[in-house]
DNA sequence: CGCCCGGTTGACTATGGTCAATACGTGTGG
DNA sequence: CCACACGTATTGACCATAGTCAACCGGGCG
């Protein structure tokens, strides 16, 4: 079954291989990669290192999501990274690690010990550049989020982050193209929470308010149906029609 | 005078020419950006580029301070990048800048046309190597600003950026390194209300807290003292002590 | 001189946080 | 099979923080 723990794969048949950090690598230099890489699952709240913590390897998510989160003293914490299917772990060239990493599903990584990788990176633009355009995007997404964190209001911020997973998956081809839509939330109601700056309670009254209002249909928990996405969108705060949609 | 429009100089007497884009480029592959590159001032207040328009090049700061905002339709808007000498402008590769790029103080720009430029940058590992760096170094930035806006109170915002601007003139070697320190403010209240996700009227009476409590001391409206650094620190909500300061 | 811009301060309000009770679903053990 | 417990989610009552609107200050420039 597809969802279970992966232990053994070879590279051509990985299913980020065209997304990952290797995805403009030649079949030589993935064969480099392929002698070093090895696989970790981490089980659904398993937290897979520590801010503060060593780490001694990279990795790609290859299976499940896990989050990247900051805390402050007292306790506050903020998602900071919402690591899904070819995502990159870890900064080469650095040992710690400042953010707590933890699973919220069951995930499968693909490691690579530090050292080596870095070794291969540097004899290998392919990945380092393709590192680069990842790690452009993530800046990217990065500054959306603090557009939503900084500007919004609570209930723009549950629309965006809706908006944000249904995009996601779209990408991924896991829905259907079109029709009333279909998102699966791969986060607890106190992870959107610290993804969105907001306290749980907050997060649970705007996913009823637009509930309520019909802009959204719960089928369980963490399944949502959007019959109308323009209808959602609207709800964002962002320009829906005009503008540049990067 | 140093602070005046420059026109024409050489990358060796540069005074980014260590921290840029450009940093380890060895002589004769700085002999190939020197070929295209040019300079361009902007006044502060100046626009360098609106969301949606297509920029032709991109550059290094080299003097001054420059933002890159985003704003919601009906007009709030979200600082998400504050550009300081030898931060760099643009992304490679794309043509249309998704944010509003703003000059704060009069500043000037090392420009390169993007073609050139990403073809240059395609042949010399140095410089994609310390791009892939640089932006690594912004997301980490952006991901502390995320827990800023997301979690952190009005009061700590402002002690925050403080510190961050204290920060960043002491790793330009601007300041004395000990002792009670100078900050020089480049933003204007509303700019630090952009930057924070606050209104500036919010701004204006958390620094009037910190003033009359004696945590920082004014000096005319840009110009901060900070009699006890740690003092300051204190305020900003994170762990001081302990935790790695990476 | 008077205007304009940036900044400060005050009074009031709204949004979202806090604390607490309750509901729901699933797995465990009697 | 049902009872219970635990984790997750919902809802309500109340409150605090920061936003809104407005008046006012002060310096620089035309």
């Amino acid at each position: 079954m597809a969802n279970q723990a992966i232990v053994e794969a070879e590279c051509k048949d990985c299913p980020i291989r065209h997304n990952a950090v290797c995805a403009r690598c030649e079949r030589e230099e993935l064969d480099k990669l392929e002698e070093i890489k090895y696989y970790r699952n981490y089980e659904a709240g398993q937290t897979v290192c520590w801010a503060g913590d060593e780490m001694g390897f990279v990795a790609s998510v290859i299976r499940g999501a896990a989050t990247l989160s900051q805390t402050l003293e007292d306790g506050r914490t903020q998602m900071v990274g919402l690591l899904l299917p070819s995502d990159f772990i870890g900064r080469p060239g650095r040992v710690v690690s400042p953010y707590d990493i933890i699973a919220v599903s069951d995930i499968t990584l693909c490691c690579f010990r530090r050292k080596p990788f870095e070794q291969i990176m540097h004899e290998t633009p392919h990945i380092s550049e393709r590192l680069l355009d990842m790690t452009l995007d993530e800046l990217d997404a990065a500054r959306e989020w603090m557009l939503i964190l900084g500007r919004k209001t609570a209930r723009e911020k549950i629309a965006s982050l809706l908006t944000i997973i249904a995009r996601r998956e779209a990408a991924m081809g896991l829905t259907a193209a079109s029709g009333p839509l279909m998102v699966e939330l791969p986060l607890t109601r106190e992870a959107m929470a610290d993804y969105l700056g907001l306290t749980l309670e907050t997060v649970s009254r705007q996913i009823s308010a637009l509930k309520r209002e019909g802009t959204i249909i719960l089928e369980g928990k963490r399944r949502v149906r959007v019959p109308d996405m323009h209808r959602l969108m609207m709800e964002t705060g962002d320009d829906v029609d005009g503008g540049v949609i990067a």
